[in-house]
DNA sequence: CGCAACGATTTGAACGATCAAATGACGAAG
DNA sequence: CTTCGTCATTTGATCGTTCAAATCGTTGCG
C-alpha cells in the first residue's frame, strides 16, 4: 500500500538529474539552474520527499536538535514558568528548523552527565540552560568543551563570559512600585527571598531604587522568607502590623499569594484593602486575580533560539558582544489585587 | 587536546577484534565469549566510546526517540498537569534508553502535520498523545499509518482500539465524596463542566454514584460552568445558597479555587466553614491549601513508556488486551480545605 | 586556433553503524 | 579419517546523505 519512502536517488531519477543536484537544490540553490531546480522541486513534491535527518547528520555532524533540561517537579510556581519556557523554545525552534529534545536531571552534575551522552550519542547542536546560579558548574563545563549554549538567566556572580538572555527583574519591580506610588501609596513593603540569590537581589533592587527615587526610605520595609505561601502570609503580617506597610510588592507569586490571603483575611475582619503585586504570572496568580509582573517568555525563547543560530552559523568569532547579552523588559499584568 | 571521537572501529582495533564483534557486545552479548567481551568492554570504557545514534538509526530505522506535543499555553491549571506529564515521560523514557522530543501544534490537523515530518525526517519510534477527545482525528490517522502510539487518556466515545493509560476520574471523585460522607455531610454538591466532555462526565459519575450508594439523591446538587475561577465562584454561590449544599466536590482545581474563594468570603461574613475538594493537584491548589485529587503522573508516564516498548518489541500481535488498557487510581491530597 | 577559466552537473568516496553471508576452529558422528 | 554441524568471529555490502574531485560544455581572450 504505502510505497517505499522516497530517497534522494528516487527524486534524482524522476527529475533526470544526479543525486548531488538534488542535494544542491536543497542546500546550495545558487549552484543550480532555474529550470533544473524547477524540475527537481516538482519531483520532490510529487514524491513527498523529505531528507532523512540521520543520514544527513552522519555526514554533516549536525543534528538540528537542541536540548533543554526540564525543571524538576516542584511545588512552587517557578516550575510552571520554566515549563512554559520549554514550550516556547520548542515553538521558536521549529520555526528555524530545530527540534527540541528534553531531558531530566536531579542536579548540576547529573545534568552534565546528560550533556555528555547527548553530545556523544546524538550530536546535539546546542543547549538552552535555565536557572543559572552562583558558581554554575554547567556553564564552565560547556565552555570548556566548546559546546554552543545560551542561558535563560544571567550568569550571577562572575562576569558574563557566555551568551545569555534574561528578564530585567529590577525593571519589573520598579514598574510595580511606581504604579503603587502613582496610586498615592508611600509605605510600600517588599517581601523578598533571603539575600544572596541573584534573581531575588535583583528584583529587590528595583523596588528599593524606586522608593529612593521618590525620596522615600526603604529600610524597615523589607522582610524575607523562603518561597512558600505560608511564609508570604507571615511576611505580610510582619510588614503590615509591625512596620505599617500600606502596599506590597513581592519577589514571587508564591509569596504574593500568601500576602494576598493575609490581606483578604484582614479585610474580612474590617481592615482596609491593600494592593499586592507578585512576580511571574503563574497559573495561581491568574486564578486568584493577583496583579503580577509577567516575563515575556515567548520573546525570551525566540531570542535564545536566535542567539543559538547566530552562534552555530558564525561561531563565537566576529561577534558584537552587545547583541549577545539580551535583557528583556517584563510587563505588568493588572488584575484585581493591585 | 580533545582527541577524535572514538568509533566502533577504534574500539575494535584496541580490543584486537573486528567491528562486528564490538557491535555484538552491544547488541547481542550472547554471541560473544566472556573473555572477548571483557576485552571489548575494557576498550569501550577506556576510550569512552558511545555508539553514534545517527549511524545506527540509518541502518536500523530506529531512532530511540519518542515525541509528544506540548499543550498550548493556557491560563488554566490543566496545562500544568500536562507539562508535568511531559517531564515524567522524559524521565521514564531515559531509563529505557529513549529520548523525548517535544513539538507544538495549534490543533489536531496541525499536530498530524507534525507527525508526518517527524516520521519522515526523524523516524520517530513512537508517540505519546495527551488530551484525547471525542472524534479524535489523530488516533485514527496514526492507526491508519501503523505508527506505534499510546494515549494518556481513554478514547472517549468509540470503543478502545488503541493502547491507552488513564487515570480513573470516577474513582477519584468517589474517594472525595466518601471522605465528605464519612465526615457526616449529606448535601454534597458537585461543580462540573457542561455535559459532553468525556473527562468531565466521568468525574461527575463518581460523585453521583457515591451519593446514590449512600442512599442520597444527587439531583439539584450539580451545577456546571466553564473552567474558570469566576465560574467556580458563581457555581458555589448557586449550590450553597439555592440548593443548600454543605460540602463541595469539583471537577477541576480551577473551579474549586473559585468555590474556595466563595466559601472563605462567606466565612468572613460569619458563615459556616465548608469543605471543598478539587481535582488535579495544580500548583494553585498547593499554594492555597486546597484538598484535591492528584493524578499519579509519574506512574502514568512510566506505564505509557512501558506500553510503547512492549509495542515496539513485540508489535501489536500476540498481545494480551487487558494489559494495554491501564486505568490508574488517583489519590487524595489532603490539605486545609477539606 | 588553442587554451584557460568558469559554471552546471555528475561520479566516487565517506560518515559510523548493522545485516547477511563467509570463514575458521573444534568436536561429534559416521 | 572424513564430514558435518555448531559456535565465535570476520568480511563485504549497505542505509541516505554530503563532500571533494572529476567531467562536460561554453565562453573569453591572446
Amino acid at each position: 500500500m504505502a510505497s517505499e519512502r522516497p530517497t534522494i536517488t528516487t527524486v534524482a531519477e524522476r527529475a533526470r538529474v544526479s543525486r548531488q543536484t538534488v542535494s544542491n537544490v536543497l542546500n546550495a540553490p545558487h549552484r543550480v539552474q532555474p529550470e533544473t531546480m524547477a524540475r527537481v522541486n516538482a519531483a520532490i513534491s510529487e514524491l513527498g520527499y523529505r531528507p532523512h535527518r540521520a543520514a544527513r547528520q552522519l555526514r554533516t555532524h549536525r543534528s538540528n536538535l537542541i536540548a533543554m533540561r526540564m525543571a524538576p517537579f516542584s511545588e512552587d510556581d517557578a516550575g510552571s514558568v520554566l515549563d512554559r519556557f520549554v514550550h516556547a523554545v520548542a515553538e521558536s525552534g521549529e520555526r528555524l528548523g530545530f527540534r527540541t529534545l528534553v531531558f531530566t536531571a536531579t542536579d548540576d552534575d547529573d545534568e552534565i552527565a546528560g550533556y555528555t551522552d547527548l553530545l556523544n550519542s546524538y550530536e546535539l547542536d546546542a543547549f538552552v540552560l535555565t536557572g543559572t546560579h552562583h558558581r554554575d558548574l554547567r556553564t564552565s563545563w560547556l565552555r570548556r568543551q566548546g559546546v554552543p549554549f545560551v542561558t535563560f538567566g544571567r550568569p550571577w556572580g562572575v562576569r558574563a563570559k557566555h551568551w545569555w538572555v534574561d528578564v530585567d527583574g529590577k525593571a519589573g519591580t520598579a514598574i510595580a512600585t511606581e504604579r503603587l506610588l502613582a496610586a498615592g501609596h508611600r509605605r510600600i513593603g517588599f517581601i523578598g527571598w533571603p539575600v544572596g540569590s541573584g534573581v531575588g537581589d535583583d528584583r529587590r533592587s528595583g523596588w528599593e531604587l524606586s522608593l529612593r527615587a521618590a525620596g522615600l526610605d526603604p529600610s524597615r520595609l523589607v522582610v524575607t522568607g523562603e518561597n512558600t505561601v505560608a511564609e508570604g502570609y507571615r511576611c505580610a503580617v510582619e510588614l503590615v502590623t509591625e512596620h505599617g506597610a500600606e502596599a506590597l510588592v513581592c519577589v514571587s507569586d508564591t509569596l504574593a499569594l500568601g500576602a494576598l490571603a493575609m490581606i483578604r483575611d484582614r479585610v474580612s475582619r474590617g481592615g482596609a484593602i491593600m494592593p499586592v503585586i507578585g512576580f511571574d504570572d503563574s497559573p495561581g496568580a491568574a486564578a486568584l486575580g493577583l496583579t503580577t509582573i509577567a516575563q515575556p517568555l515567548r520573546e525570551a525563547a525566540a531570542t535564545c533560539v536566535r542567539l543559538l543560530t547566530d552562534y552555530l552559523d558564525n561561531g563565537t568569532e566576529n561577534t558584537d558582544k552587545a547583541n549577545h547579552h539580551v535583557l528583556l523588559a517584563p510587563n505588568l499584568v493588572i488584575r484585581s489585587s493591585g
